[in-house]
DNA sequence: TGCCTTGTAGAAAACGTTTTCTATAAGGAG
DNA sequence: CTCCTTATAGAAAACGTTTTCTACAAGGCA
């Protein structure tokens, strides 16, 4: 019993008559021969005692703590609570336990939170990074820590992604509205601040082909009650931004809350979706099945995403794996009803 | 340079040719007198060298990990993801750093993150614990580890807890319906496996008065594509089962997510919202301002309950606070367009 | 008999910190 | 010129583990 009242290995050892080492091998049954006898003492009395092992001096003595750190810019966003649930099931089927923290869609903060994962020796980092530069990139590399960048992608090939074809994404939503005979179509954006969006941008604009495009964007930055709100006002107010100036009869939105805002703020102003108005949205969250009407999307497959970054590093740490891994999934339209043919 | 390549603090002393202990001193910048050139060298060596200190070793030393775990029973529903960010900006701006765990709504997994937590040594815990019985909080009291339940109620005073009228949401829910004129209504609800269905429940039964009431459980516990899903799918079969044999003309569900679903399902099926069915849900997640109709609900305030479990654990933490603190948040209706007058 | 395994156990050295204690010099008071 | 502070620094002992040695029987084999 240390000055903190807590039950140590010595305690455990002292009251079974034996050496701090042999309780040890038995506690974490190595196969270490131990007189069965002798074994059996030791679990007793570290039942008795209620003996519960102090993983930080077990980490510090082993350089391991099976502890990995994830670091998301928001767990508000139904896209990454899915990400996060997937990294969540492989890491503990595979006897590592996550530690989540949210940068808070900000870049300071989530230096702060990779700088903490650091210092607490985890084994490794999954992290969507948002920060435009590469001082997360040079952190991590210096401290020699492995990680798997996901969502975002990074430029560097030496480094394991997990990533999406955000182009391909933009490039889909446009050219189906396209293909639905929508001439003129609009792009309801959040500040180009991170990669994916630019790419999600570039790609509309090129699936546009001779089609004609408009760019709204929502700078504004208003933050009550989370993220789903922020993004659902964002939504509306680029409605009326567009319905004052715009001639567009699509819109495509850079993510599926923009568009679920913004449909409904079209309702809202008795402008009809689809017939009116047509909506796509890019992500495929859960609740695009539950809007009104349902919305049709691009669907990036967060969940999935989470899983294979959790696998890659842990193959990574198990040494089952040796050169870096870029996976690039693919987008697939999913059709709703928030989309119409238009004459 | 130890053998993982890593910096330690004895490497940055010898660069600076100062004693461990004087370097120690300096890089946590304590008042303990250094002469103004040493310092200057010391810093300067941990500069050069790269120097992270390494949080294990510190909190095995004293005892202090400035960590707090968190256990909830899912990130997916957006309910938590409140709560975990309320709880994700006090404790940051207090100087810990929250441990976010997710028991996937399983009892077993929760008590293997509790385990997990306390062999970490955490400062201390907040957990939404849906298990039923003691075992958690016996493990919790046995280790000593100072712990303030949220959401879910428990019944010991002598336990920090901040929890919610659940008893007087479900009754306003009653109260309110009948007001407007409603005789039968129907509770759609998921298995009362913890303490807040139950109260509302009872709550809601309670509210009644002399109106007529009907149970509609959902027991079934397919599980795909997340929490979202299938509390929505829930909210589908449970309008079939209605339908099939119901007169009510209201409904109240036991969350948002199963009232939108519901809503949903509704509408799918011709039956229109609110004019041949009433909806009240109970929770006011974001969504619910983005269903078609908007939901009317009972607001249940997560993010401020999730903030406040933080700002009591620390205070206790820090010694400002002795004795257990009983916090229980009331109810408020959010009148939207889900329920009309029946006549 | 002497020697080599094999089974069983403990002592002690790490892991990277913080902190208590001890040591030295310098400066001030008497 | 002593004696007592005060400023400054380092040695070494923890914190709770794991693991490498070392130790010593007992048994098998030549």
């Amino acid at each position: 019993m240390n000055k903190y009242g807590k039950i140590t290995i010595r305690d455990v050892s002292e009251r079974a008559n034996a050496s701090i080492a042999t309780t040890s091998r038995v506690l974490n049954n190595t196969d270490y021969p131990v007189k069965p006898e002798m074994r059996k003492r030791i679990l007793k009395a570290a039942k008795e005692l209620g003996y519960t092992p102090n993983l930080l001096g077990k980490a510090l003595k082993t350089g391991k703590s099976h502890e990995i750190g994830v670091v998301v810019p928001s767990l508000l966003n139904p896209y990454y609570a899915e990400a996060v649930t997937g990294i969540e099931r492989i890491c503990s089927a595979r006897g590592y336990n996550p530690v989540f923290c949210s940068s808070d869609n900000s870049p300071d903060k989530e230096l702060a939170n990779v700088e903490f994962l650091i210092r607490m020796r985890m084994d490794g980092i999954i992290i969507s990074k948002i920060e435009y530069g590469d001082e997360v990139i040079d952190r991590v590399n210096q401290a020699g820590i492995s990680t798997v960048y996901f969502d975002q992608p990074v430029s560097n090939e030496k480094l394991s992604c997990v990533t999406y074809d955000f182009f391909e994404a933009g490039r889909m939503a446009a050219e189906y509205l396209t293909s639905k005979g929508h001439k003129k179509i609009a792009f309801f954006s959040l500040p180009f601040d991170r990669q994916s969006r630019i790419s999600r941008y570039e790609g509309f604009k090129h699936g546009l082909k001779e089609a004609e495009g408009y760019l709204y964007l929502d700078s504004s930055s208003s933050y009550e009650g989370g993220e789903f709100l922020r993004e659902f006002e964002a939504g509306e107010r680029l409605v009326s931004d567009f319905l004052e100036k715009s001639e567009a009869s699509a819109v495509v939105a850079i993510n599926d809350l923009i568009a679920i805002g913004a449909m409904n703020a079209f309702s809202k102003r008795g402008v009809s979706i689809p017939n009116d108005i047509s909506v796509v949205g890019l992500d495929d969250i859960s609740f695009a099945t539950m809007s009104n009407p349902a919305l049709t999307t691009v669907k990036q497959p967060s969940y999935e995403m989470g899983s294979i970054a959790a696998e890659v590093l842990i193959d990574g740490l198990e040494g089952k794996r040796h050169k870096p891994e870029i996976i690039k999934m693919l987008p697939k339209l999913v059709e709703r009803d928030s989309v119409c043919i238009h004459v």
